[in-house]
DNA sequence: CCGGAGTTCTTTTTT
DNA sequence: AGAACTCCGG
């Protein structure tokens, strides 16, 4: 590792700067991972700090694990003990395991996914005696995931109530945390609420912590919600040494409470702070660099800060507007077979970027009549399969039975015929008697109060879970789950439950005992505990990888944080990108339109070599009839000499086959003014101020001589097209 | 208790 | 159009 030669000047700066509070705004393809991971190596190996007086957090366990990875390379050890690298919920489950008996809570707490809280949430709707119609779970579950993560407890959100409903919520989410505590459950947003709450409520322990952390590193800053600012600043408080990373522009998680101010307020919170903009890409053309740019340069709600690369302008940004949807999918594959076969382009190469999954279904159909492979990521996640969440279930109840969501889940899988009602007995029986479910089972099975046939499954049942049990004293993960897959004949069930799609099932099964096996051989805790732990923990983003020889297809959210040679930006509609959700149709807040904003300049920087964006002229939306759909808003914003239209199929590789083309071509060279052209010693996205309308950024320049007209996005005015002669334009 | 027929609902989702 | 959920009769 040898720091002058392995970063850029601004890099290294950013590495070298360890003590005091700072911000590395890095833009997408900025070799942000480099330096971190630089830095990390740079204070273990140069500065003598000891990795367990580190603390570097991310979003995701992908991103944690490739940084680890990363610094042991770098320092060229085998492994790393202490350091902490990880998520802010697996920091948050191993500093509550060590310490949450504080808050009253027992250290074997279960981790509840959306699923649990979900069916927890109308268990509590059903006890209040409150109509799943008139309050539905999911909007309940949204709004005390937003609380939580602005850190409001039942009682402050009661406070701030707005609306009549807010009342009926706040009585909700309070009876949902006593069930929660009952359950001896913590749900994914408590993780890091219990967290901030045992921080500020028992000092020691954040003494312990803060002195601990010597340095500490926060990636996807930009991402971070209230709770994980505080927890942040909390620990961040005794040595200040606090380095966040982000990007302002990458910010697309509002909709989850992520607060865009976490890092635009940095240097408020942190007056001493050092601000370093990593500006150089290293992934993409400069035209597809200044393309997004000029969208996410309408932002008003942003750092200033532009990326440059050296690797030259590359091609335009090709544009292709379909006449409907099937076109548009059509379109795609035979650019990708074109490309496929002239550039011999692994199809692992191309990415199909959508806003939202359900636009999904025509590509999948055209690649499948192309005989192009693909892989498509999100949809149905692994932990969410039926199959797996049975599974995972009866190792909840093998770890801690009296985990009620986990017994109810798997009491009639396979089917034993104990419904709804027999539930229903032990669960009153153990209301009264106050016993945990799984008590009351025993109990009852020792009286004569359920039916003979219900006794006998019952008895069965309590066989077979306490069996398990004893198994799993003196066996591994992998080995419960086989015995227990064996015991229940599971797979046999599923096979006469659904013979069609038990065959993929029996897979997921198989992936999971993978799994188990992979754990087994990797983690430093091979309880169950530990594994249950890192299932509920670990995503489908974190098992993604690029797969040889296969087109990738996911949402722009999804692509955040990967790249690809040739990306195909889908459905550029105004509607769908920006997204015009159901309940605010046609319009959006400023904020919602900028976060849209930000989401197409995560998609346009995916690209390293060509982009292409498509649309459609009419889409059908589920079965109805097509809708006539207008381009995005986005890109009218994209200066029109980067862009190329193709209207025929096909894409020029290298002198275009096809003569319809060419004609078009020919017929549009001399309108697209090149870089150089745009004179006057304007530039488009100069800021500037006009008389009348104020300030504004440039955001295009077409025409030449005394015709050339300029377009400018005023702040308070909005886009206007004005003659440059005339204009009296001014540099702010 | 099960399975078929009706009903409703479609944003994005690192954990 | 389809999944996913609810409801009711056998």
């Amino acid at each position: 590792m040898n720091l002058e030669q392995e970063l850029n000047p601004v890099q290294l700066e950013a590495v070298l700067h360890t003590e005091g509070p700072l911000l590395i705004l890095a833009g997408a393809g900025s070799g942000k991972t480099r330096v971190i991971t630089y830095r990390i190596a740079h204070l273990i190996r140069d500065k003598g700090v000891k990795p367990w007086n580190l603390l570097a957090v991310t979003f995701t366990n992908k991103a944690a694990r490739e940084m680890q990875e990363r610094v042991k390379s770098l320092l060229q050890v085998p492994s790393l003990s202490n350091l902490w690298i990880s998520t802010f919920h697996s920091a948050c489950v191993r500093i509550l395991r060590k310490h949450i008996h504080h808050l009253g809570f027992n250290s074997h707490f279960v981790i509840y996914d959306t699923a649990d809280r979900l069916a927890l949430l109308k268990e509590c709707e059903k006890d209040l005696n409150i109509d799943e119609k008139t309050l539905a779970p999911k909007l309940i579950s949204s709004r005390i995931s937003n609380a939580k993560s602005c850190l409001w407890t039942p009682e402050e959100y009661k406070q701030r109530a707005t609306q009549f409903l807010d009342e009926k919520i706040a009585q909700v989410y309070k009876l949902y945390q006593q069930k929660l505590k009952q359950n001896n459950a913590l749900d994914f947003d408590d993780l890091l609420m219990v967290t901030v709450q045992l921080f500020q409520e028992i000092p020691e322990v954040l003494h312990y912590y803060q002195e601990l952390f010597k340095y500490i590193l926060v990636d996807e800053y930009q991402d971070t919600n209230h709770a994980q600012y505080r927890w942040i600043y909390h620990l961040a408080q005794k040595h200040r040494n606090l380095c966040v990373v982000g990007d302002d522009d990458q910010s697309i998680y509002a909709f989850r409470m992520a607060d865009i101010r976490n890092i635009l307020d940095f240097e408020k919170d942190y007056p001493e702070a050092r601000l370093i903009k990593l500006e150089q890409n290293y992934r993409s053309t400069q035209n597809i660099l200044d393309a997004a740019w000029s969208v996410v340069v309408n932002n008003r709600n942003r750092k200033q800060k532009r990326l440059w690369t050296n690797k030259g302008s590359g091609h335009k940004i090709l544009l292709y507007t379909a006449y409907n949807e099937s076109d548009e999918a059509r379109f795609v594959c035979e650019a990708i077979s074109q490309l496929h076969q002239q550039e011999s382009r692994d199809y692992s190469h191309f990415a199909i970027l959508y806003r939202i999954n359900a636009q999904s279904r025509s590509f999948e159909e055209s690649l499948v009549r192309a005989n192009i492979p693909y892989t498509l990521v999100g949809g149905l996640k692994f932990y969410d399969r039926k199959e797996i969440k049975d599974l995972l279930a009866y190792l909840r109840v093998i770890a801690n039975s009296n985990d009620p969501l986990a017994l109810k889940r798997i009491l009639n899988v396979p089917a034993r015929h104990i419904g709804e009602k027999t539930l229903e007995k032990i669960e009153n029986f153990a209301r009264q008697q106050g016993y945990f479910l799984f008590q009351a089972m025993k109990e009852m099975a020792k009286t004569d109060l359920l039916p003979s046939r219900a006794l006998k499954t019952i008895h069965q049942f309590i066989q077979l879970i306490d069996d398990l049990k004893l198994y799993a004293e003196t066996h591994t993960v992998s080995q419960v789950l086989q015995r227990l897959l064996e015991v229940t004949s599971y797979r046999e069930w599923l096979k006469e439950e659904d013979p069609l799609d038990a065959e993929n099932r029996i897979e997921n099964i198989q992936e999971l005992l993978a799994a188990t096996l992979e754990f087994e051989q990797n983690a430093s805790d091979k309880s169950l505990l530990a594994f249950l732990d890192q299932a509920a923990l670990t995503s489908d983003v974190d098992t993604y990888q690029t797969q040889a020889g296969m087109v990738t297809l996911m949402t722009l959210h999804s692509a955040k944080g990967l790249e690809f040679p040739v990306v195909f930006m889908v459905g550029m509609e105004e509607g769908l990108l920006p997204y015009y959700h159901g309940s605010s149709n046609f319009y959006l807040s400023e904020a919602e339109r900028e976060e849209e904003r930000r989401l197409c300049y995560v998609g346009m920087t995916r690209a390293k070599e060509r982009l292409i964006l498509t649309l459609a002229n009419s889409r059908r939306f589920y079965s109805s009839d097509g809708w006539q759909r207008q381009p995005s808003s986005f890109i009218e914003e994209i200066p029109s000499f980067l862009l190329e239209k193709v209207t025929l199929s096909g894409i020029e590789v290298q002198g275009t086959r096809n003569p319809e083309v060419q004609e078009y071509r020919r017929g549009h060279e001399s309108l697209t003014p090149s870089y150089s052209s745009s004179l006057n010693s304007f530039q488009i996205g100069d800021e500037v101020r006009h008389a009348k309308f104020g300030r504004g950024v440039i955001r295009n320049i077409e025409g030449q001589g005394d015709n050339q007209k300029v377009i400018v996005y005023f702040y308070d005015f909005g886009r206007k097209v004005l003659l440059a002669k005339q204009a009296r334009l001014e540099h702010v």
